[in-house]
RNA sequence: GCCGGGGUGGGGUAGUGGGCAUCCUUGGGGACUGUGGAUCCCCGGACCCGGGUUCAAUUCCCGGUCCCGGCCCCA
């Protein structure tokens, strides 16, 4: 019999759903402050919902299986299709529409740093309207999230617009659009000789590689855009349209300030769905794959339901930004810092269930002593436990209606009146 | 699906072709009855699984599995 975990999932312990409570609880608050409204579906979908916009590459990586009513179904492996769903059933939703989800998805794929077969990614979208003022929304949304987890200096966001890339292949003359496309996107994965090579290999010219190299090569600021791809824009100015759409997006979340924007014509993001703007968020040490990753999807719903719903979004897995929130020291536990463990000893156990109840309804976090241990241990084990404050209560205190208070950090301690107590200390939802 | 590196108690480790295995830590219990968050005592707990070689495998070989990392892919 099996019975362990099985590969590529996670069991979560407290101390390991603490700090994450507090990661989805920061990006969820932060997409209500900005007016999103939180939706959630099925984990369940008929794999027909992926069939629509997906080659059997997808298909082959999600763990779908046919139902005991001969349904073929698969666990979520993304998150939009039923996002879209959703919104194109119903008709009568004002637009724009704000939502964000939380669901956790699945795909079947050998796990490695950053990946594994289940996680939970937070989604957010704007449905509606086809503007560089939406763009920059739905990116501002996703910088405010990080830099509201503290992670303000630790990223930044690398943005492409997929129509722009359309315009240049086309007037360097390369037909092999979507071949080429994956080559760009793994750019960052290969050498520049490797890249000249299969570049040439799939019909760019000479010519061609070495523009497209200069211009993937790093990335820029959004003021030097123009210069940039002047030699291709050249005097006809085609690009013109895009360049100013582009500008004005990164603009907007420039000004906006929650998050550091660059231009970086490597970011193509597989061969998906994308109509317009596409963006990804790295760590700025470049040290994990991206944080999360979005764009424009203006034909989705059409695809789905023959409605004409422009759309913009982005979506974000839990395990990268774990992995980031642990290297800038901002995944902690700080719960058992600023709560309490009563250690109570003697004929005093009416007084001290009453001093916890008081607490806790004043949104204080204690715990009850539970046995009837000696002093020694009971603070022992409240120190084992992690617990910051200890409350001594004994005949003494329950006499004059108060507390001992015990700080084990600074290893202090004062009799507290139990009001003042409860003025001072800090509530669970401050934590 | 493919490639590389690993696998000794919950965590971290020592060690060996031959007495069912070292140490630390953690966990449980006790002494201890208002500060011992100490100290002391006791206890529990492991060689990933299967096959092979061998008189004998935790140790050597093969396969699997899981973990770590990479590729493919990234919806």
């Amino acid at each position: 019999m099996k019975v362990d975990r099985i590969k590529g999932f996670r069991d979560q312990y407290p101390e390991d759903m603490e700090p994450r409570k507090k990661m989805f609880s920061k990006a969820e608050t932060t997409a209500e402050l900005f007016g999103f409204g939180k939706i959630d579906y099925p984990s369940l979908e008929y794999l027909d919902l992926y069939r629509i916009k997906s080659g059997d590459e997808l298909l082959s990586q999600t763990f779908s299986f046919t139902d005991r009513g001969g349904r073929e179904v698969t666990m979520l492996p993304e998150a939009t299709p039923s996002t879209v769903r959703l919104l194109t059933a119903r008709k009568d939703i004002p637009r724009p529409v704000r939502w964000y989800s939380l669901p956790k998805i699945w795909r079947y794929e050998e796990p490695q740093s950053g990946r594994l077969r289940e996680h939970f990614q937070f989604n957010a979208d704007i449905f509606g309207v086809d503007t560089p003022e939406a763009d920059a929304e739905i990116i501002n949304l996703a910088g405010s999230i990080l830099s509201n987890l503290g992670l303000k200096s630790a990223f930044e966001i690398h943005i492409n617009d997929r129509v722009m890339m359309d315009g240049i292949l086309k007037i360097l003359e390369i037909e092999n659009t979507e071949r080429v496309f994956t080559i760009i996107d793994r750019f960052r994965k290969t050498s520049r000789e490797e890249f000249l090579t299969l570049l040439k290999e799939n019909g760019v010219s000479g010519k061609g590689a070495d523009i497209l190299l200069k211009i993937v090569d790093s990335p820029f600021e959004i003021q030097d855009l123009k210069s940039k791809i002047s030699e291709i824009n050249g005097k006809s100015g085609v690009l013109n349209d895009r360049i100013e759409r582009l500008s004005k997006t990164c603009e907007i979340v420039r000004s906006y300030g929650s998050a550091r924007i660059v231009v970086d014509f490597s970011v193509i993001r597989g061969i998906s769905y994308y109509t317009g703007i596409v963006f990804e968020a790295f760590d700025s040490m470049g040290q994990f794959r991206s944080i999360l990753g979005g764009g424009r999807y203006d034909n989705l719903a059409r695809l789905m339901s023959n409605q004409d719903i422009p759309a913009v979004g982005f979506g974000m897995g839990d395990v990268v930004l774990e992995l980031l929130m642990k290297r800038e020291q901002v995944w902690a536990d700080n719960r058992k810092e600023s709560s309490y463990a009563i250690c109570s000893m003697g004929n005093t156990g009416k007084y001290s269930t009453e001093v916890a109840r008081k607490l806790r309804e004043n949104g204080i976090v204690c715990i009850d002593e539970l046995s009837s241990r000696g002093l020694s241990q009971q603070i022992r084990s409240a120190e084992s436990q992690g617990y910051r404050y200890v409350l001594i209560i004994g005949e003494r205190e329950k006499e004059r209606g108060t507390v001992t208070l015990r700080d084990l950090q600074e290893s202090s301690q004062s009799e507290k009146d139990l009001d003042d107590l409860i003025r001072n200390a800090k509530k669970y939802q401050e934590f």
